[in-house]
DNA sequence: CATTTAAATTTCGTATACAATAGAGAGAGA
DNA sequence: TCTCTCTCTATTGTATACGAAATTTAAATG
């Protein structure tokens, strides 16, 4: 598996060059840990590293110049966000959504996001839409110029600030979570032909929200994930080990 | 502070009982972290652990005979769920939820609770019933026998499954770690007059649900979340270190 | 007698070492 | 030549050891 290479390929870190020195430890560690998770969560949302693609810890460890502690609790932590899934003694691997699972994520995305609009609307300022809209404007920047990881990255980021504008922080919290785990969904599922976010759908649900049309803003969204959602070429994968009776007759 | 010793004083675990000998680690390791984990999120979910109490490593390490490493693996995936709080350098206590959480968590619920309501009732079996019925009666008997600390779970536990009914994975789990919490906020805000969820509440929830009245339902359990939101005493605590000269005067 | 500073102890953060297991590869037999 | 089994290696699981930071206690001085 050609996966596997992505991690394990060697002393591409560039992080301390040369021998591992043991660094400065009182850098602080609570510090560098989050950047390890963030570069590692955004590595599995902008599918440069794609489902299945197994994380050795090992591997990690020495690219990000940490030991293999660390390493463990970033990848529960991304475990329990449902990025990564841990096989008991086999380790750690890109999480490969079932169909099942992104029904049921876009099901809640359905239901929290719309029902978030109607606060949003009312709460929205000026500087919000601006950076909202320069989110929106960033989007189609990086689709138009084919950069698809970058564009995937920003959609996610969009409806995590929208989210958030709504003042509940447990909600926002658990809507970033389904953008993470969607962008997964569209590795997976996605048509390689448009992916994510209509072109300037966001930009009409910004227009809305500006205009405190908190109703239509919720219905707006609706259709909206209910396209994203259409888009995707959910078909049940094979199961794990083939009926080879059915498969060849018997 | 005596809260500490809720974690050192007792070999109340009743997990492995006599002093903690090394124990066969070729048992299933997963397993027995499991059953911590559960043993400690119980705990605070039953308000035998307080908001606020410190959460020992070496302490808990002891408990439950593992070594720290153990330990800190579920004090972190606690910390996530929100349950405990971890302070980098002071180590984890039981997590002391503020009045803008506690708004926020029932805001959450409600929203999604009553959002599911409508598929739980299209999707409920008999046997389902039975299940809830049971739960139901439990609760209440709990309840009779000033059982506090089992009521609060099994209320939890009530919601949880009503979530499960509705099929959707993702959102299930959001709304047992809502219930969760929402029992820590109990703990903390709570009136102690009539806690939790109101005596026969649920069995006309389950009496709804078992007719098929899902926007009944959904609505009946808008007004139990209200009611239960509305019998804490949510006054924001004084601020960590008090105006001395308000107090005072100058 | 109060206040401040310094030492000591407690407790967490991180690395490393060792044990156990699953997977891969080689070799033998059919 | 294919398959089955055995061994070996690679990788994870767990414990322990050491170092750093913070709190607490004690002592000294104003």
């Amino acid at each position: 598996m050609s996966q596997s290479q992505l991690v394990s390929e060697r002393k591409s870190t560039g992080i301390d060059g040369g021998p591992a020195q043991r660094l400065p430890r009182t850098d602080n560690g609570t510090e560098r840990h989050d950047a390890i998770y963030r570069s590692i969560s955004d590595a599995v949302i902008e599918h440069r590293l794609k489902p299945g693609a197994r994380l050795r810890e090992d591997a990690l460890a020495e690219v990000f110049g940490v030991s293999r502690t660390g390493i463990r609790k970033i990848l529960q932590r991304l475990a329990l966000e449902q990025l990564v899934t841990l096989t008991p003694r086999r380790g750690a691997s890109v999480t490969r959504p079932t169909a099942d699972e992104a029904k049921d994520v876009f099901a809640a995305r359905q239901m929290v996001e719309c029902g978030l609009m109607d606060e949003v609307a009312k709460r929205i300022t000026e500087d919000n839409i601006r950076e909202l809209r320069n989110l929106a404007r960033q989007e189609r920047d990086a689709l138009r110029s084919g950069e698809q990881s970058t564009a995937i990255k920003i959609s996610a980021t969009f409806h995590e600030r929208l989210a958030q504008l709504s003042g509940n922080g447990t909600l926002a919290e658990f809507v970033a979570r389904l953008c993470s785990r969607s962008s997964l969904i569209l590795a997976v599922y996605g048509n390689s032909g448009h992916l994510g976010c209509e072109t300037h759908d966001h930009d009409e649900l910004i227009q809305l929200l500006e205009e405190g049309h908190g109703k239509q803003a919720r219905d707006f969204m609706d259709r909206h994930l209910k396209a994203i959602e259409a888009s995707l070429l959910i078909v049940e994968e094979a199961a794990e080990v083939p009926d080879l009776y059915r498969i060849f007759g018997s």
